[in-house]
DNA sequence: TCAACATATCGATAATTCTAGATATATAAG
DNA sequence: CTTATATATCTAGAATTATCGATATGTTGA
């Protein structure tokens, strides 16, 4: 867990919004109609839609999350979906909490 | 309260550092031969020297931290000594616990 | 196999950040 | 008043990040 990997990535509204929405896909992003649950997180297109910048951009921004460990994907045919890694961003804040 | 401004500033080790040997100046710094406490935290030099960096560049970062107000500048004299914004920094990670 | 689609990667340019040296400002000491 | 000291600001080049369009890769369905 790389505190300084984690702050960069989320120095940045879009990046920081991402994260948030992944807490209840189900009120951010509509549903998946091939899957029917957001089990695995939500698809690349969605995400992209509702941050309103380029595939390329996403696409980038969400393996610079992927890499900082915010979030894992998991492939569903053509889809990619990304989720949350729980366990990664509470550790970020109980580590920023007892050393910050 | 920016938390992305804060995220930025809190993107880099120096400063991440710089705000962690203030927790504790004590541990951290040389006496102020002419204060004798850190009540208004520590004086650039002495950051300056423990950071390794320019003046410029640790002068240049205080007030980027300032700017994101995690840090509160007093003057005595011709130092200036930075110490922690703790009503600040304790809100970041409020806000990171309930929202991120 | 081929066309369509979702995502990833590449290449390029603009914008921002990093960092230092030079200079300016403020204060203190003589 | 002049000099020395601490800090801030300015200027500039190098490095990194932001962002897009184009292209490549992988998958599905005809």
């Amino acid at each position: 867990m790389d505190v300084i990997e984690i702050n960069k990535a989320l120095a940045n509204k879009t990046r920081l919004n991402i994260l948030q929405w992944l807490r209840k896909p189900e009120d951010n992003f509509p549903p998946h109609k091939d899957l029917g649950h957001f089990n695995d997180g939500v698809c690349v297109m969605y995400i992209q839609e509702k941050a309103g910048l380029s595939q390329s951009t996403i696409s980038h921004y969400l393996s610079l999350m992927q890499n900082a460990d915010l979030i894992t994907p998991t492939r569903h045919g053509k889809w990619t979906y990304y989720k949350r890694n729980e366990t990664v961003i509470q550790d970020y804040i109980k580590t920023l909490k007892d050393n910050l």
